[in-house]
DNA sequence: GACTCGTGGTT
DNA sequence: TAACCAAGAGT
């Protein structure tokens, strides 16, 4: 039987192999674990933030043994300010879990790489696509957005429905595999590039022909939004600054050294008390804080 | 399903 | 300038 690629993954295909972004973890060479490495570090974070954090990260740790063998607090320093510092704890956590579980080989399998912390059901795909060339319908925020727009003619993509956004880049998806991979990677260049939330591209969409908003006149989104986030006052606020201390720090912190960073006592000692339980801090035996937490690779 | 978890560039 | 947004996951 034929199984002709649809007109619009095969564009999009043709236009991601003609002039796709060079980024880092795409160049010839990268691991699956650069791979996982990079999709942790691009969860809720631009790409221009992760490429130079990536780069000196795959140095540094190779392999998921190496990086297992870390300590906590190297690791959350090199993490730096890429934001949300509970991804570089799970980040950790699953390396020692592929090391000592895996044979220190990143899984190729989606329900197996689900099974490891941090690694949802957009990682998992996004790794068997990216890091081994298989056929993985991988749904991000980018992909919703073009799917909902030149598939269902949207504005933009509504609240997430997981298993008919699933479903529905999986109709788009070639048989076979390194296709299919390629098709995947297109999608999300799109959405990122092109496709973008704000202010879309079209007239340099290469699935311009073949998009359902388009055709029905772009009509607007009316849909509910999702509320934007706050930041400023809020507990994310207050233990940013907080580990910001801990980070620049090389010695243990006396407590005075972190209450002046936050005048609201109870909120401040709440958020230390979160750090702490996330395994993001650490007490020493003598009142002091310090980054991170006890891990075998921790020396002196 | 609603909420939480950082940070900083862009509009 | 305040709002918006950025390759999500866990609870």
């Amino acid at each position: 039987m034929t199984c002709v690629t649809p007109p619009l993954a095969g564009r999009a295909a043709d236009w991601f192999r003609a002039q796709a972004r060079d980024l880092p973890w795409r160049r010839p060479g990268t691991t699956p674990w650069g791979v996982l490495v990079s999709e942790f570090m691009l969860q809720q974070t631009p790409v221009a933030r992760v490429a130079p954090v990536w780069e000196r990260w795959m140095t540094e740790w190779p392999t998921p043994s190496a990086l297992a063998a870390a300590s906590r607090a190297d690791v959350l320093r090199a993490w730096g300010k890429l934001g949300y510092p509970r991804r570089a704890m799970r980040l950790h956590a699953a390396a020692e879990a592929i090391a000592s579980e895996h044979g220190d080989r990143v899984p190729s399998d989606v329900d197996v790489l689900e099974s490891l912390p941090g690694i949802g059901s957009y990682t998992a795909r996004a790794v068997a696509a990216f890091g081994y060339g298989r056929r993985a319908p991988v749904v991000d925020t980018n992909v919703r957005r073009v799917v909902a727009r030149a598939v269902h003619g949207a504005g933009d993509a509504g609240p997430a429905r997981t298993k008919a956004d699933l479903a529905d880049v999986d109709a788009l998806l070639p048989e076979s595999d390194a296709e299919a991979a390629v098709v995947s990677a297109a999608l999300m260049e799109l959405g990122a590039v092109v496709c973008t939330a704000r202010t879309p591209r079209c007239t340099l969409c290469p699935v311009h022909a073949d998009c359902a908003w388009v055709a029905a006149g772009r009509p607007e989104y009316t849909g509910p939004r999702r509320p934007v986030q706050g930041f400023a006052g809020t507990d994310r606020q207050v233990r940013g600054r907080l580990l910001d201390v801990l980070r620049a720090a090389e010695e243990p912190v006396e407590k005075p050294a972190l209450d002046a960073v936050w005048s609201d006592g109870p909120q401040r000692d709440r958020c230390l008390d979160s750090l702490l339980v996330d395994g993001l801090a650490e007490q020493t035996t003598d009142g002091r804080f310090v980054l991170g937490g006890t891990t075998p690779g921790a020396r002196d």
